[in-house]
DNA sequence: ACAGCATATGCGCATATGCGTATAGTCGCA
DNA sequence: TGCGACTATACGCATATGCGCATATGCTGT
């Protein structure tokens, strides 16, 4: 799965993503590339903090900025953010669909259900 | 990619891979269900702070526990957990041959180099 | 050169988080 | 039931982190 050596260059990646800010800004730039304000427009957080998350990713390397007269444009700059992504939707996907079905069946018990024998 | 309500539970799933002593345990146990004792040595954490990193993992749906005597053994309960890390890891690849090809370039264009004209 | 917009950085604060120590709970066994 | 091994929780501490405010820096047009 993942050397040893690598856990911590991992772990820092996750952390980078690990933030609710940080991951809408991925998202908006999803997209396509936007300036700061426009991220800014995007999360409801304050310039400043907008420019030190986009900071953070960019050390990470997971986008990527392009500086255009008075503008600086930022992408998304590792190709693989969608994939990690999905793969993540997916296992929440499962445990909601797990969830759900205990659920239902707690339900169920609880109304011991009208026209059935044996409860 | 993501749908915008999802975020903060994306992030905190993110969140929990984020940390280099809880992505220790998921790669130990990616191998196979341990103990605590055992993830404790794998790790090199005290006890309790095993456990914690546990219960944080648990709650993210990441790792699920079973008893058996006085042991306690814990396991892998999201089976994309491998799909996400290898996705970060190919991110991580890419951006890691992209450096290596820059520093020898430079190196390239620091040293002349012998034997060739035009610099 | 100056004014003005767009972005980045420094600073202080409140909170969150990881950690160890101490302690409590749980289980099997004599 | 009492003891010992294994695990979970409580607590306090040091550090990390997200945030806004103020300010610095960079670029454009006048």
């Amino acid at each position: 799965m993942i050397d040893k050596a690598l856990i911590p260059v991992v772990a820092a990646r996750f952390k980078a993503l690990g933030e609710p800010t940080r991951l809408a800004i991925l998202v908006a730039l999803q997209a396509r590339e936007m300036a700061v304000a426009e991220l800014q427009d995007a999360t409801g957080r304050s310039q400043p903090n907008v420019s030190q998350h986009l900071a953070s990713l960019a050390r990470e390397g997971l986008v990527a900025a392009r500086r255009d007269g008075g503008h600086v444009y930022y992408r998304v700059a590792d190709p693989y953010v969608t994939d990690i992504c999905d793969a993540v939707c997916r296992g929440l996907a499962a445990r909601a669909k797990e969830a759900s079905a205990l659920l239902k069946r707690a339900v169920a018990s609880t109304k011991p259900a009208r026209n059935r024998r044996g409860n």
